[in-house]
DNA sequence: ATTGCCAACTGGTCAGACCAGTTTTTAGTT
DNA sequence: AACTAAAAACTGGTCTGACCAGTTGGCAAT
């Protein structure tokens, strides 16, 4: 380990033990620098780790401050950093749909052939719930729909693999019910969609089952998309030109 | 806000947008430096204040990296209790082959539709790699190569997933290569297969990239299972009952 | 084919300079 | 004495060029 971040650790471990307090001015990078006896690109380097762990905060010509508040060491649990980043990022959404469109169209064209008559009794429960309920901001029915025709693909694989994107998947059909369900002739949509894939997993038509699936996978990312480009909240950040690796020569 | 800030910010976002998958690499110091006109200090400010956030880890004399989404979650290790119930276990390999079937043909498609010059590159010598080698009992050059194009397809999540199936994958790959190179026509078969996933990406063709990495995935599954109809030793282990869940009706 | 070494990478650290804000001191005026 | 404005003395921000320390890949000798 460098000194640079021994030397962040050594001022996190001396600010968050008690020394400083929230608010509080800590040494300037040049005492720091021959106090400890290492240069002040090193300090420099230091103090930026903590300023991006949210320890400090640093205003031009006056100095560098205990931040106000103190994050929990809580916070690396729940949520791994890039989780974070990820979560909520546009780009992520539509990857994550990308890779959904094919899994979910997988699982039901294995449901629609291996569903086993407890199976089908599941998500005929689940579609049921679905229909039922009222359709604001309901997305834990949706995704115990989903949920109920991927174990039903009786393919221990998918189910962990689906399973570990299960948070960031939560995510998503969030963004899609919050987002299209209020429009009403899109819950129609949605609706009648998902009334095509219990009716082919229910009717064990494999081939039709994928492509409804993936019809409808591709219909949420195609509406957020339309959404998001007429101005829709869908956060967009765009940018300035890239001088950094090459670009994918196409993207969405 | 201050340059470094700034920088740090553009490079999170390049990551995050620009499709730079978990455990990339990002260019070097020095190259970001002369490319973003800012001095190393400020580079390194800046890397500084990404590592401190988590989004990148950097090693002494190799380079900084984007972290992985969730370094620990990936329970498929070494001793998970999933892992343990997997290994070896051919059930899994046909699940195992039919989620990478999906996976795979997406993988080249996208990689068909965005691979930059130097992902083109990368899957260009890892190819040369797997001509060269000598096929015997060699999965590496074979994993190597699909590696190449999962992440050309710039989809983080893609990569990820696959990522996190990589233990089992090699496994599979090691049994595919195991089981079916020795026989000449079949070794001549996947390296045809290789062939035209290699030159339909570097075409540009997405949807033939696609169809015949999934031909190939598939190739591979029925190669394997018919090798163990007629009782060539398949690492087949016990198949004791599954409790998994009720057995679906037809299966295989 | 293997080994070993060397050149060319990579990040890590240092020194000193100068720019740009902020605060304090000081000098000058009233 | 009080006020003000200039100047000095802080603070962080950026640049430059150098050197140290790991890593890697190729090339020569074996």
């Amino acid at each position: 380990m460098g000194i640079s971040q021994e030397i962040s650790f050594r001022l996190e471990r001396l600010i968050l033990d008690g020394g400083l307090a929230p608010g509080q001015k800590i040494p300037s990078e040049r005492q720091l620098s021959t106090r400890l006896g290492v240069s002040r690109a090193i300090i420099r380097e230091a103090l930026h780790e903590l300023q991006g762990r949210g320890v400090i905060e640093t205003q031009h010509g006056r100095g560098s401050f205990v931040a106000s508040i103190v994050p929990n060491t809580d916070d690396l649990e729940d949520n791994s950093p890039l989780m974070h980043l990820f979560a909520g990022h546009p780009r992520t959404l539509y990857d994550l749909l990308e890779v959904r469109e094919q899994l979910e169209g997988q699982a039901a064209e294995l449901a629609a052939q291996r569903a086993t008559r407890g199976d089908l009794h599941r998500i005929t429960k689940a579609y049921r719930a679905l229909e039922d309920t009222d359709p604001l901001s309901n997305a834990k029915p949706d995704h115990g729909f989903h949920q109920a025709i991927i174990e039903a693909s009786h393919n221990p694989v998918l189910v962990h693999v689906l399973n570990g994107l299960k948070n960031m998947m939560l995510l998503t059909v969030h963004a899609s019910v919050a987002n299209l369900n209020p429009r009403a002739e899109m819950r129609q949509l949605i609706m009648k969609q998902h009334k095509q894939i219990y009716q082919a997993i229910m009717a064990g038509k494999a081939r039709t089952a994928r492509k409804v699936a993936m019809a409808h996978v591709r219909f949420v990312q195609d509406s957020l998309r339309s959404l998001e480009n007429q101005g829709a909240e869908v956060i967009r950040v765009s940018l300035e030109s890239n001088n950094f690796h090459e670009n994918p020569t196409k993207r969405y």
